[in-house]
Order: structure tokens, then sequence, then C-alpha cells
DNA sequence: TATTGTTATACTCTATAACTATA
DNA sequence: TATAGTTATAGAGTATAACAATA
């Protein structure tokens, strides 16, 4: 039954299961789910430019820079010229960015890791763990 | 490193990961994701109503009269008042819908079912299959 | 009064278009 | 001319508030 499963059907129910759980996840999620992945990017890589931060994260550079405005304006990166390059902005995390997401990494009672703790047992969340790493390359493409 | 992952963290990284793929699957499917799961809903459980749509899919009921209207006026649903209660309408699936349905279960040309052809060997294709349902059920919660 | 659904309106996230400043 | 970024505006998807019809 899952055994060589057709890949159209997979990812249609793949599909219906990841809105689900993104709706689930923005109602209940503290903050933008998006802004999560750029201050993860930058704490991994260092500093950046919008450009650069919306080529990753496959946004248009207008909305990356709506999202670096936000970000900034909660404090939780800064920003400078780039000296080389007038027209560009060096973006990097902040102190307390830094501390939101050693925050979030650390939240055991959010809603998301209160279901995983609560759904699956110690052995179904290895599975799990292990399949983020499938979904991650799935969404690199 | 994969063993005993403490929880925060694979939701960090889950919900990050989930971001990346829906944002993708937004601009490159064809028709929203939620109305998908609607139409597989009626498909598996039969006739509904519009209340107990709201319910199953943790949207609220205003949200999915807008959705069924949307469904209908596509011709993929059809909607008919409840004969034992004149405030209920039932809703199901049209011919159309259902096809329509098929259709993106078998569509092996879309984005993600590319996606996971081309980068995931059958094996990981398979662990994938299975992590779906442990997904769902997290998102069921 | 409680329930089912609708209409009107607003918010969040991201896109496109038009623009400024710098290279 | 081409590139980096911003501002203004629009769209999709879902929420809240106010309401009408029926139970």
């Amino acid at each position: 039954m899952t055994s060589d499963p057709d890949t159209g059907e997979l990812a249609s129910e793949l599909r219906v299961v990841l809105g689900q759980l993104i709706r689930r996840l923005r109602t209940e999620h503290a903050f933008p789910i998006s802004q999560g992945a750029v201050l993860g990017r930058l704490d991994r890589e260092g500093t950046s430019s919008i450009g650069r931060l919306a080529e990753a994260e496959r946004m248009r550079p207008q909305s990356m820079a709506q999202m670096v405005a936000d970000l900034e304006a909660a404090g939780l990166i800064s920003r400078r010229p780039d000296p080389s390059d007038a027209r560009r902005s060096l973006v990097e995390l902040t102190r307390q960015g830094r501390d939101t997401l050693e925050a979030d990494r650390r939240d055991r009672a959010s809603w998301l890791a209160g279901a995983i703790d609560g759904e699956l047992t110690p052995s179904e969340r290895r599975r799990l763990a292990a399949s983020v790493e499938l979904l991650r390359r799935i969404a690199e493409r």
C-alpha cells in the first residue's frame, strides 16, 4: 500500500496535508512562517543582501524588501549600506533576532511541537525528522 | 543526529520547510490547495453541509461558504436544500468535480510530482509516502 | 433563543508595476 | 543601460462582525 506509490497521487495527498498544516500554523503560531525562514537563513549563512535573500527564499525582491522592513521594525535584524556598492543593503541578525530564533527552536509548547509530542511515538518522531530532509530537498528544487 | 530529535527544533524546521513548499505550490499549482482538500473530502465522505465541511477543515463557516460559492461557480460541486432542515445546504461533487479530482491525482506533470520524481529515489518516495500519514495525524489534531 | 448560512469588510502575505538611486 | 531597492497597488485566502432565515 505504501510501496511503489503513484507519484501523482502522492503529490496530491501531500499537497492537501501541507495546506491543512499551514492553515493551522498560520493561526496558531506567533510570527509569520517565512519570517522564521529568513531569520534561520541569516543565522546559518550570515550577512546577506535583500536580493540574495529573495532569491534564496524564492520570493520577489519587493516582497522581501517588505519583510526586511517588518523584521527591522521588530528589532530582529539590522541593516547597513554595503561599503562597496551604495545601492545594496547588508542585512544581519540582531542579538534580539538571534534570541527570538533560539527561543522558537526551544519552544516545546508551540502548537506544532505539542501536536508532534502528543500524537507521535518516539520512533514516529524520528521518521518525521528524517522526512523533513526529503521535504527540504523538494522545496529547494 | 536524526535519532531522538528535540521536538522544539523539529517543529521549527518542519515549519520552515512547510512554508517554503506552500509558497512554491501556491504559485505553481492550478487551483487553490484548500479547494482540493474540500473536493477530496466530499469524494471520501459524500454529501455534507457547509458547517460540517468548515468544521472538518477547521475553517470558519463564512470562509467555507465563500469557497463553496467559488466551487459551485466553477461547476465542481452542486448544492441543494436539506429537505429536513431548510436552513441547511447539502453539497456534493458534480461529475466535473470528480473528474477534476481524478485528473489532479493522475497528474504526474505537476510541479510537486515532478519535484518528487526528479529529486527522490524510489525508496525515498516510499518513505515520504509513509510520512504523509504522520503529517495527516498532526494536522487533524 | 440557538443554529445555519450569507454579506460586507478587513487583515496577512505575496505579487506586479512604476519609480529612484547607483553602477 | 543594467542593477538594487522602494513605494504604491492589487490579488488570493481567510478572518471577524452584523445580519436573515429557520428551528
